[in-house]
DNA sequence: CGAATAATTGACTGAGATCAACCCCCGTGG
DNA sequence: CCACGGGGGTTGATCTCAGTCAATTATTCG
């Protein structure tokens, strides 16, 4: 077969593992749910949020914590997943810069339902939750974006849903993976490289299938020419191919 | 075996399927979002709502259509639906009384990703997106009130995920029922019923698996005494013996 | 009562989990 | 610079859960 490269995602994270603070209203102001507020809102909103760094790996907290804080992803990637007893982890999802994650409900008493870990080195704004609604509620505008946001992902959770129920494995891991590559995707040598670090263990999390299941049809995949892949990294390279296969086989 | 007797679910629907005019006021006061407001404020956001009644099985929109509105569940029990061209249907939820579904997105152009489908005669408030989107707007404690309910329902959405992804059929079946009970379960001669027509096949689309499966499993749950049931209707006769089925077997 | 829909039960099969061995990088330190 | 160690990946053999196909029995309704 043909040899395989080195990974051909960035690997390098930011340096220092904390946002350089000059850049902290560049940040806000960017947030979906920010962005076109006025100077001032922001400078105001600036004084409740803090930031946070954590390097490749780091959990940034555990399922079953109290759940008091709100995170806005400002650099890096952040996976949110669960644990089983058995040992099997669940990848529900994994964020972007400008996504959030955490509680954003007032009261306290609540618990994170999932685990939220830095997938790489990660920058990220955090603030109260209670102090995050009293900003929702300051401006109503913001309150409507994130609405909107977690529209999406209660949509994208549910097509999540739709596939661990109808499709057969190599139908999901497929279909997931032009998912990733929507997402995450950045043209690469004529392919759709995922731009993110996944090993086959995650992705075999993020489809509910185990390792050897995930590599066996990784490998299948690449043999078709559907996608090109290596340690920690793949591509795609024939989407409508692997879009076929996603459909029925 | 013991004789089964006439499912115990409450199958009389609303006479006319169309709600009382007479009520519109105090269910729009009643529902969770607009709770609180003022009678003027409810008067005026009356006027923009229609009301809209299904019988039993009726399909209130398909997957596809496109997206204009937006509805709250004012009586009766909603079903939330996939449809994989394999035939197979998947269940995503089941919503109750103060409970909304459709879009809540201004912009046209979208598609509803799901098909909505009365379980039982309902009685629905309809309004156009957009206008649903003015009224948030100018009531944006009820914007937060509904990124609440939001954001259970996306947690609730990752839990499937959950069980799909980290448990065999017989604990996502045992876990589903428990669910179930939760949110629908009505104390009854001594156990807990779920109060919904709801069938093995529909149980099955639910779980992830087939009406077989779902039919042996109920089948086994009842020959251990932890559940009781008949046609379209189950009723969870021992909690905790359940509980712990659903968390390792 | 009889037709239609829901549920049950059995036999068979196959996709994918499990168990196990091994390889291939890649970084590290002697 | 090379030996080594460990994490990620691959591949094979086996076994089992649950899907499929098929026939039969309940239950409800017209």
């Amino acid at each position: 077969m043909k040899a395989r490269r080195k990974s051909p995602v960035d690997q390098t994270g930011i340096e220092s593992q904390f946002c350089s603070i000059d850049l902290r209203l560049k940040i806000l102001g960017e947030l979906p749910f920010f962005h076109g507020l006025s100077s001032q809102a922001l400078e105001e909103i600036n004084r409740h949020f803090v930031e946070v760094g954590y390097a490749a790996g780091e959990v940034i907290y555990h399922a079953g914590d109290p759940a008091r804080r709100f995170y806005a992803v400002a650099d890096g990637k952040v996976k949110l997943l669960q644990h089983a007893l058995s040992g099997r982890n669940v990848l529900l999802d994994i964020l972007i810069p400008g996504e959030f994650f955490g509680s954003l409900s007032p009261r306290d008493a609540m618990d994170y339902p999932d685990t939220a870990q830095a997938q790489t080195p990660v920058c990220a704004l955090s603030i109260n939750s209670a102090e995050f609604r009293t900003t929702l509620d300051r401006y109503p505008e913001a309150a409507l974006i994130v609405l909107d946001l977690m529209a999406n992902r209660l949509q994208a959770a549910n097509e999540n849903v739709f596939r661990l129920s109808s499709m057969e494995a190599e139908q999901r891991i497929a279909s997931t993976l032009l998912k990733l590559g929507e997402k995450l995707g950045r043209s690469h040598e004529g392919g759709i490289l995922i731009d993110l670090p996944l090993s086959r263990d995650e992705l075999a999390e993020m489809t509910g299938t185990t390792t050897e299941t995930a590599s066996r049809t990784v490998s299948q995949f690449q043999a078709k020419g559907l996608i090109q892949g290596g340690r920690q990294w793949i591509a795609i390279t024939d989407l409508d191919a692997l879009k076929s296969v996603a459909q029925s086989g």
